[in-house]
DNA sequence: CGTGTTTGACCAGCGC
DNA sequence: GCGCTGGTCAAACACG
């Protein structure tokens, strides 16, 4: 019976071992990433990709994000997000149940975007048995083979609203446009390897930039309120919530900040100034104007208040907030010398929604990453073993991205085996038949 | 005893 | 300058 749907699944998804070269190539010439973190476990890179390439949490590090998800914007990359709703459809949505999640994210230029990402409430079970209703979104949109990239994001927010999986629907679309394209010639692994492996990497593929960002996606997309006002509140003591000109000038700033010298300094910092002395802090510290690091938030629904996103944190201190009978909790990564915090604290309209606003980029990989890595090693030509087993590169970036896939991930208890015995280990036992 | 949480005090930034 | 507010500190406390 497993089996059988498992076969079934497989059938209506990507293949990603036989395919997965072809969906990054074909990524890599629809919509090059500028950025990846080498820290990535083979499982994290999965989710990068998948994710980034769905342009809902891509924010290069070099380059404006593409103004995807934005209606104003001319029609763009449909077929890469097509193909990118079939990986997640194959990674993502066997594990993730219930989650919707309206994100909002900034980029390091400090240009906001606002993303509608109503996560699908699609589980595996009822991904295997949503052919009727596959048809019945279909039918909602008659256009969805005409590349518009406007239906395409109707049709995923639709799908979570039909509560049906547009993904395998999405992945089938894909399999179509890829067969007639055929494979292309840029490796998105070659030219990310090459930036940080050149020892591994050979030619870099020189990819096309997308230079099209438009500061209006804000005023297009889809903005919650209620986390746009966390946002502001969170960013009232920065730069991260600033308009116009300002905000160009102070994003140099913070992203040198954020790129160069951040940790190693300001944990000294901290460590001398936190010693003693509460009361009159030294005048150093005094004189020097506080440079945020980039805040992000996330905001899932979920009945526990702290979701699981891979990292370990402690917990330093909890404010009551204003017009609000929920409290805002902070959270300080527990890692040495990693300064990464976070806030947590529920929507005071909607008290089913937890927004976890991020702050600073993780030092280390995630103990849950590591924990996984050891597993992926262990499976040999899976999908996790696509990639060359995990590169640990420390500093590197970490993008707001990966940390939205630790938290996605966070629903999950352990890592899938893919090989075998997929429906046990990625369903919850609740919904196994 | 180590680790993590609670909680009141304190500080810095901002607006008026 | 002053008050408000968000953010942080650190002693006290809880827990395994």
């Amino acid at each position: 019976m497993e089996e059988q749907q498992f076969q079934q699944n497989r059938n209506n998804s990507i293949d990603l071992e036989e395919d997965l070269d072809k969906i990054l190539q074909f990524l890599a010439r629809e919509q090059p990433l500028q950025s990846c973190n080498p820290a990535m476990t083979t499982i994290e890179a999965s989710q990068h990709y998948m994710m980034s390439s769905g342009c809902l949490w891509s924010l290069p590090r070099d380059l404006p994000p593409p103004p995807l998800f934005s209606k104003s914007s001319s029609p763009a990359l449909p077929s890469s997000a097509h193909a990118v709703s079939a990986l997640r459809g194959e990674f993502l949505e066997p594990i993730v149940s219930d989650l919707s999640a309206t994100s909002r994210t900034e980029d390091l230029h400090q240009q906001e975007m606002y993303l509608d990402y109503p996560r699908s409430t699609v589980t595996f079970q009822q991904m295997l048995h949503s052919a009727e209703n596959e048809r019945e979104l279909l039918s909602h949109f008659p256009q969805m083979e005409e590349s518009d990239h406007a239906n395409q994001v109707e049709f995923i927010s639709a799908s979570a609203r039909f509560n049906s999986p547009g993904i395998s629907l999405a992945a089938d679309l894909f399999h179509r446009e890829n067969s007639q394209n055929g494979a292309g010639s840029g490796s998105l692994l070659t030219s990310i390897f090459s930036e940080f492996h050149p020892e591994i990497g050979s030619a870099i593929v020189s990819p096309t930039t997308n230079s099209s960002f438009s500061s209006s996606v804000t005023d297009e997309a889809h903005v919650d309120e209620e986390c746009s006002h966390i946002m502001a509140s969170a960013g009232a003591t920065g730069n991260t919530v600033a308009v116009g000109s300002k905000r160009k000038a102070t994003a140099m700033a913070s992203t040198e900040d954020f790129t160069n010298t951040t940790n190693e300094n300001k944990s000294q910092e901290d460590l001398t100034n936190t010693t003693h002395e509460k009361k009159s802090k030294p005048a150093a510290k005094k004189g020097k104007k506080r440079i945020r690091e980039p805040r992000y938030a996330i905001q899932t629904r979920s009945d526990k208040d702290i979701l699981e996103d891979g990292y370990k944190w402690r917990k330093y201190g909890q404010k009551a907030v204003k017009n609000s009978p929920h409290p805002r909790s902070y959270y300080r990564c527990t890692y040495a010398k990693c300064l990464v915090k976070k806030m947590v604290e529920r929507s005071s309209k909607d008290p089913g929604l937890v927004v976890t606003t991020y702050e600073g980029v993780h030092i280390h990989p995630s103990p849950a990453a590591v924990r996984n890595s050891i597993d992926t090693q262990l499976i040999s030509r899976s999908m996790y073993s696509y990639f060359p087993s995990p590169v640990k590169m420390f500093n590197a970036p970490r993008s707001n991205l990966e940390l939205a896939a630790h938290m996605i991930k966070g629903q999950q208890h352990h890592i899938p085996q893919l090989d075998r015995g997929l429906l046990e280990d990625i369903l919850p036992s609740g919904i196994r038949m």
